[in-house]
DNA sequence: TCGCTCTAGTTAGAACCTATAACCAGTAGC
DNA sequence: GCTACTGGTTATAGGTTCTAACTAGAGCGA
């Protein structure tokens, strides 16, 4: 074989990698990313301290890498949604469970931004890996009504489908899929609809169904 | 007179408060919440660190303070935007200018929630002062559809429309109105249409525009 | 006007944090 | 078996929040 597979030494290094990062999410569930603290995960993990830099170099870059899985967990998510048969409500809720799942690994792809940060480039190409499946999956049902402003706008700007020869009309409607989504379930994670006894998912089934009604 | 007003004291101090959340805005809006240092806004003020605990207990007391002046100055937009005679599409583009003027403090309010961190009281009234005028903008276009699920499961989930006598239909609208606008608003302000060049404000018009044609 | 009190600041210091430097033991491979 | 590299260590610098103890001075009543 031309490929000995990893050595021993890779694969402990994997797995303590893996470890950190393990106890990275739990302190992130438990009180948020600014409250991650490198130290306090060495200490856990039996290590001391600086020991850490030896599996990243900073905490910045330990972040980044949590949120590279994050952003390939919630494709992998749609994509087993989607080759499942999920219509776009499907896709919804698929979605809507996998960030209820662990609100704060949702907010790390979609919550406040950190000026200055720019996340790394493969992030963006997985973000367009989701686009396309909704882009896909927008266009099943065909588009009946008149193009909109949006849509004539949309026909110069389409750059970012990644050359999808879908019409306008179905990027318009995969993206308002997007932020639809978005807004009802970020403000649902947020607690911002604490107050108000009633059950998001509804919302979203209405916001998506209007999506293909209208 | 009963009242001899504010002394010199209370006035210095109040001037004092002012500029410490002057400063603190100033770093948010260039590094985010996490890198509010006390320190360096003490060392800005040309005071020395702990001087800085006579106006704010602490820092979290410091975030919260912004966090009441964001909630306050978001509704006041609102409000005046109203009183102006905007319609919903009017509002929702004060909102969105509101936003862009100062990204992070739209995201101190609607970005990542702290695990644990439950916005204090008076917050949630300004909020409920915020919804009130949004039920108020969106029962100007009566409601002509057939109720929907969701219409008749908010009928039951109304409390937090604070005794409000809109229809179900209206409190829907103002709902989707809200989560629309957030869904579209916060995605751009995060930076997530960045490769996507289309004006976003196009796609918040259709979004609100198809609240009253549905 | 004297004197008390309360306030706003000071410095010192404890307990964290990130991150680097320097060192050391043990493993892998030639 | 020797060498080089890896993964750990401790020490340390410099940052943070926040408390404790103290001081200078302003305001106010007798």
């Amino acid at each position: 074989m031309t490929d000995a597979g990893p050595t021993s030494r890779e694969r402990y290094r994997a797995q303590v990698r893996a470890e950190i990062k393990q106890h990275a999410w739990e302190q992130i569930a438990e009180a948020g990313v600014p409250a991650l603290s490198l130290n306090a995960i060495a200490k856990k993990l039996g290590m001391s301290g600086p020991a850490l830099y030896r599996y990243f170099a900073n905490r910045d870059d330990l972040v980044t890498a949590l949120i590279r899985d994050a952003y390939r967990s919630v494709a992998d998510t749609v994509r087993a949604a989607y080759d499942g048969g999920a219509d776009l409500a499907g896709l919804a809720h698929a979605i809507r469970d996998w960030a209820r799942e662990d609100p704060q690994r949702y907010f790390l792809i979609y919550g406040t931004p950190v000026p200055g940060y720019h996340a790394p480039e493969d992030t963006t190409a997985i973000s367009h890996e989701v686009m396309a499946v909704l882009i896909e999956a927008c266009g099943a049902r065909p588009a009946e009504a008149a193009p909109t402003p949006f849509d004539t706008h949309l026909e110069d700007h389409r750059e970012w489908a990644g050359g999808h020869p879908a019409p306008a009309a179905v990027l318009h409607r995969a993206l308002a899929f997007w932020t639809r989504l978005h807004g009802v379930l970020s403000l649902e994670l947020a607690g911002h609809f604490a107050g108000m006894r009633f059950d998001a998912g509804l919302l979203i089934d209405e916001e998506v169904a209007a999506l293909t009604a209208g």
